[in-house]
RNA sequence: CGGGGCGUAGCGCAGACGGCUUAGCGCGCCUGCCUUGGGAGCAGGAGGUCGCUGGUUCAAGUCCAGUCGCCCCGACCA
């Protein structure tokens, strides 16, 4: 490919909306265009890397068996009712409907349709197991999409969907895949980590993310130093021990506090430590309020009172919602006196005395409340959202905390989908049983993004060998030298014939021009035909390398020489 | 969806209190000359219904209302 004709639109600055690295840089280096919110064009430089990154999870998924399809992005409301998950999913659906009226979503995932394919098709257990996945789009209408490709409204998706007729069965696809997964981030050049995580509204029992680290990461990951422990803060169980107080209870008692809402305000205004306070959270879900109670000072674990009261469409109550229904405004909501609510608490509640809660009353929280004899609690759970520094789930040291972006998840399903959907196999004993199912999903386009996130300096990108829209890029320092022109467009050809992707500068621009594309765009080596080739050499630079090496013209050096320099490359390192 | 903010040339921005006449600046773009090792220089030039609709006014990018779009913060997940 030659620059001239390649479109590249670069830019000297990045647009004001561009809030992290890698949006910036694909921005500016022309790999991606806005077209509305949360919705991106990719341009040659990002298709090829796209279809490079595709090509990769393609090989490692074909690798362990697993057969490429393609299935509709137009799905039909009523298969998503079938399951429930047109609620569940609901908001976050791109919903449309035809001129009949009918009701369509944009695949935000495909459980429902691939059960569907497979169901009338798949009858006996001789024909098991089977494992399909598909590369393509996938629309979710965010709350709020930001950090360009990290979260946007429309990606690109490998998703995969497994059915068996054993546990055993499963769990061979899920470790297959997981080695798959751990193929795809190695060849790639991702420092990764691999956790447990939950498997929120896809449903399933047992998760594992692969993640990708990186500051701007909205994935918090924990980690054990000691045991090698890690996991999403989402799941994560606290293992750690509840303070127990032994104080005697005293009076329950009324107070003022006006305009005194949260957490902080409450402590400080009636000068308690935040540990003395029950904050008490309301949500909405299919029947109706939950109330959940923590101590002041720990965050709740929406996912784990999801799972605790067996709701995925679970939600925080607006604060319009609680006053309607309550007459109280949300900072002053608490468990004293409620009746015909469903009360959900931490463990960590049991064994506090003489709580802060709120009063039910605006402008007043109650003080010295106690369990028991003040309000009640139908069941216990944990509710923490584990911390750094709380003990390690499996071996009580402190953990650690870190961001990292998600890029796969794996999930073991189960029979959730099959059951409801009725996909059902006749076994060795003439029943009919539903699949056992796994789901995997990698996030295609959301790679490109993390892996610029991880490897990036002042100049530009620093892409992999394996996903750099090509690997070689030949800067002709002057098209006005026809020594230079020639030499370039031999060296061009030279490296084509060898099977190397290389892009060919040979556009009219000044120097620090090509140099700067050059650096911005990423490429893993760049050969400067320029002022050495008077005294008969060429220099060879790497991306991550400060100083170029010199390479004589003659004797076919320069395509062995940057061979060579391709298969050593590791663009992490700084050289 | 709630809160905050922004919409002026392809990009980044300036145009306070209502009037500098013809709405500017930098980058980019076009033409010519010159230049060719880190986003060169000189000269000339093109490009705007000031997001849209309505209102106030002798006069509106500028004030008001509505509307659309976008961005940021807020419990989202590949």
């Amino acid at each position: 490919m030659r620059f001239s004709q390649l479109y590249a639109p670069t830019l000297k600055e990045a647009p004001s909306d561009a809030e992290v690295i890698s949006h910036a840089l694909l921005y500016r280096a022309g790999f991606i265009r806005k077209t509305a919110a949360g919705v991106y064009s990719y341009l040659p430089l990002a298709k090829r890397t796209l279809s490079k990154i595709e090509n990769i999870v393609r090989e490692e998924m074909n690798a362990i068996g697993a057969q490429e399809v393609t299935m509709p992005i137009i799905q039909p409301a009523e298969l998503w009712k079938i399951t429930g998950r047109w609620e569940d999913y609901g908001p976050e659906m791109m919903k449309l409907k035809d001129r009949h009226d009918r009701e369509f979503t944009l695949g935000p995932t495909h459980e429902e349709v691939f059960t569907q394919v497979v169901k009338d098709e798949l009858r006996s257990y001789k024909q098991l197991p089977v494992f399909l996945y598909q590369i393509g789009p996938k629309y979710r209408d965010e709350i709020r999409p930001r950090f360009g490709l990290l979260r946007a409204r429309e990606f690109i998706m490998k998703d995969g969907y497994s059915f068996h007729d054993s546990q055993e069965s499963l769990d061979e696809a899920y470790e297959a895949c997981t080695r798959a997964y751990s193929n795809i981030a190695r060849r790639i050049g991702l420092h990764y980590v691999i956790t447990e995580a939950a498997s929120g509204a896809i449903g399933g029992n047992e998760s594992h993310e692969f993640v990708s680290f990186a500051p701007v990461g909205e994935t918090n990951l924990l980690r054990c130093d000691r045991c090698g422990y890690s996991s999403n803060d989402e799941q994560a169980p606290y293992k750690g021990e509840y303070s127990k107080s032994d104080d005697v209870e005293k009076a329950l008692t009324l107070v003022h506090t006006p305009n005194v809402k949260t957490v902080e305000q409450v402590a400080q205004f009636l000068n308690v430590k935040p540990s003395q306070i029950v904050k008490s959270l309301l949500f909405v879900g299919r029947n109706g309020f939950v109330m959940a109670l923590i101590q002041g000072d720990r965050e709740l674990n929406m996912e784990k009172l999801k799972v605790h009261v067996n709701d995925q469409s679970l939600r925080l109550a607006e604060p319009k919602e609680v006053f309607e229904a309550f007459g109280v405004p949300i900072g002053f909501i608490g468990p004293v006196g409620v009746k015909d609510l469903h009360v959900v608490a931490d463990h960590g509640v049991k064994y506090m005395k003489n709580v802060v809660v709120g009063g039910m009353k605006e402008d007043h929280h109650y003080i010295n409340a106690n369990l028991g004899r003040d309000f009640t609690v139908d069941s216990y759970t944990d509710l923490r959202v584990v911390q750094p520094n709380d003990p390690c789930p499996n071996c009580g040291a402190p953990l650690s905390g870190s961001k990292g972006i998600e890029l796969g998840h794996v999930f073991k399903l189960g029979t959730k989908y099959s059951k409801s959907m009725n996909a059902l196999y006749m076994d060795q004993n003439g029943e009919l049983k539903p699949f056992i199912m796994g789901c995997y999903g990698w996030g295609v386009s959301r790679t490109m993004a993390a892996v610029v996130e991880q490897l990036h300096d002042e100049d530009g990108i620093i892409w992999p060998k394996s996903i750099s829209p090509f690997e070689v890029i030949i800067t002709t320092v002057s098209m006005q030298d026809q020594n230079q022109k020639a030499l370039a467009e031999k060296i061009y050809r030279d490296l084509m014939e060898k099977g190397i992707e290389v892009l060919l500068d040979d556009r009219e621009l000044s120097p620090g021009m090509k140099f700067k594309d050059a650096d911005l765009i990423g490429f893993p080596l760049r050969i400067t035909v320029g002022r050495a080739l008077t005294e008969g050499f060429v220099e060879l630079k790497t991306r991550n390398q400060a100083k170029p090496q010199k390479i004589k013209t003659d004797g076919g050096a320069v395509v062995s020489k940057t061979i060579e320099a391709l298969n050593e490359y590791d663009p992490h390192r700084k050289v």
